[in-house]
DNA sequence: CGTTTTTGACCGGCGC
DNA sequence: GCGCCGGTCAAAAACG
């Protein structure tokens, strides 16, 4: 993997992905100042950089705003980012902390990653709008520094909800708590879905705000079935670099999820993938994923529904899950069928935790020269859960016996180190929230898979390998936990694409 | 054998 | 009512 070194103060942090980005929302948060239109109750921020020690600087510009609408969604989606929303760590998020990125300045190539948990209605901030991404566009703005500008960002909303109100944002925090994220001028972004071409305007959001709809553009508050909200994720696309129009690499989040279908959207030479999950048959839990039109660098990923079951925590079938990929990875045939999954992944949900591994250490990969080897192996899912469990379990570890120091660390990184933002509000409680809460957290895969990856860091500090690449922090393989496993993400990746078109 | 992916067809909503 | 589109279905193929 690459070997993204920590930036600063990130070395010592441990933590989950879900503190890393909360980290990053609140450090973000305080970047955000400069926007006025923020709206109090959300946040932004964002970016969090880290730098590698090859001088790439990854940042993560994360943005969450939340609708009160958006409230039901929340939770699941299926999105390891929901957790983000869920997580009363949000609360820290919005909470300002210093924005510290992780940055080293040197930065050859950053990568931004911004999460945005929109509301329907977005923020005004004109920052980093995603493009409807209905239309195929993402765009999104750049963030402060961001080369790539790569962001990630979930955009919740709710369908029906009015997105009227562009103007008002109300990131909820989490719904615990408190305070919401607002997009930040650094590089938040809003949900594509969210937002429409009114989004120039002012708003962010239009029609599609609302609701699940998957953003059309005709019918804003079209009524799919399910009244649910949708999420908005844009991460960068891991493939896209390599080219393939098409493929899309999905970021795994953990949950399982099945391709039942792929359609060619009209104004995106891209095809959008649409995914249901697979963990239960009873879920409704479902995701399009579809590279952004105007960046194909970023893929935008829509939940919605919600998951009905917990996290999966295991993973039954292996088979059919990954379709020939095989060893060329990098060859990939665009139409082949098979091309589309990078190597195969054992299961989806590592292909697409792969993908997102590879995403990011695309960008890395980009970014830096350095690095970014990666193996290919595909660890199979039981490892995948291995690591996880054992991230649990170092999270529990934590938990239970450091809180005080990891939140000192938090606190102590956090100015420099979003991390942990000092929140406000929150900061001496915090940790206990932050634990309490933990429960919540450890749920949720991408969480832990932060965690691993940081808490690998650490460990590895000396490092190696990248420690702490965030990037890597998607990848499950492991360098990072010793044990781990062989996956990786491949540099290469191929792949995308797939079918038609 | 069970699961996933692929892919053409079908369905429903919307605009004209 | 028709056509466009997006979303979903389902059969076939692929995979382990």
């Amino acid at each position: 993997m690459c070997s993204l070194s920590m930036p600063i103060g990130m070395e010592n942090y441990q933590g989950d992905l879900t503190d890393i980005l909360r980290a990053g929302a609140a450090a973000a948060a305080t970047g955000s100042s400069s926007s006025p239109a923020y709206h109090s109750e959300t946040m932004n921020s964002d970016c969090w950089q880290f730098s590698s020690d090859d001088n790439q600087s990854i940042k993560f510009s994360t943005s969450i705003a939340m609708e009160e609408e958006v409230e039901e969604a929340r939770d699941s989606f299926g999105d390891p980012f929901s957790s983000y929303i869920r997580d009363p760590l949000l609360h820290e998020l919005s909470s300002t902390s210093t924005g510290g990125f992780f940055s080293s300045p040197s930065s050859n190539s950053e990568v931004n990653i911004g999460v945005d948990m929109e509301a329907a209605r977005a923020p005004p901030f004109g920052a980093h709008l995603l493009g409807h991404h209905h239309q195929g566009e993402v765009e999104k703005r750049p963030c402060n520094n961001n080369i790539f500008s790569r962001m990630l960002q979930i955009s919740p909303g709710k369908l029906g909800g009015d997105v009227a109100g562009c103007d008002s944002v109300a990131v909820l925090g989490s719904p615990r708590g408190g305070g919401g994220i607002k997009a930040g001028p650094g590089g938040v972004m809003v949900g594509s879905d969210m937002i429409n071409a009114n989004s120039s305007k002012g708003c962010l959001l239009e029609n599609t705000g609302v609701g699940v709809q998957i953003s059309s553009p005709r019918n804003p508050g079209i009524k799919r079935r399910k009244s649910q909200a949708k999420k908005v994720v844009c991460i960068p696309a891991p493939a896209a670099a390599n080219s393939r129009p098409t493929g899309e690499v999905v970021p795994s989040d953990l949950w399982a999820w099945r391709k039942y279908g792929q359609k060619p959207i009209k104004g995106s030479p891209y095809p959008r993938g649409y995914y249901r999950c697979s963990s239960s048959k009873g879920c409704s839990a479902r995701k399009q994923v579809e590279r952004s039109r105007t960046d194909p660098n970023m893929l935008v990923i829509t939940y919605t529904s919600e998951h009905n079951h917990p996290w999966p925590t295991q993973r039954n079938a292996l088979a059919g899950s990954t379709r020939s990929q095989p060893s060329k990875a990098g060859a990939a045939s665009k139409t082949s069928p098979n091309s589309s999954h990078h190597q195969k992944p054992t299961s989806p949900a590592k292909e697409e935790q792969k993908a997102v591994a590879d995403s990011m250490n695309e960008n890395n990969h980009v970014l830096s020269p350095v690095n970014v080897t990666v193996g290919s192996s595909s660890s199979t899912v039981k490892e995948e859960f291995e690591n996880i469990e054992k991230l649990q379990l170092e999270i529990d570890h934590h938990h239970h016996h450091h809180h005080d120091s990891d939140h000192h660390q938090f606190s102590n990184h956090d100015q420099g180190f979003p991390y942990r933002p000092s929140m406000p509000d929150q900061s001496n409680n915090q940790s206990e929230d932050f634990f309490a809460d933990l429960g919540e957290i450890e749920a949720d895969p991408l969480n832990l898979l932060f965690a691993q990856c940081f808490t690998a860091d650490e460990q590895q500090k000396g490092g190696n390998k990248a420690a702490l690449d965030p990037f890597n922090l998607f990848d499950w393989s492991g360098d990072q936990n010793t044990t781990t496993t062989t996956t990786n993400n491949n540099a290469s990746f191929g792949h995308e694409a797939k079918r038609r078109l």
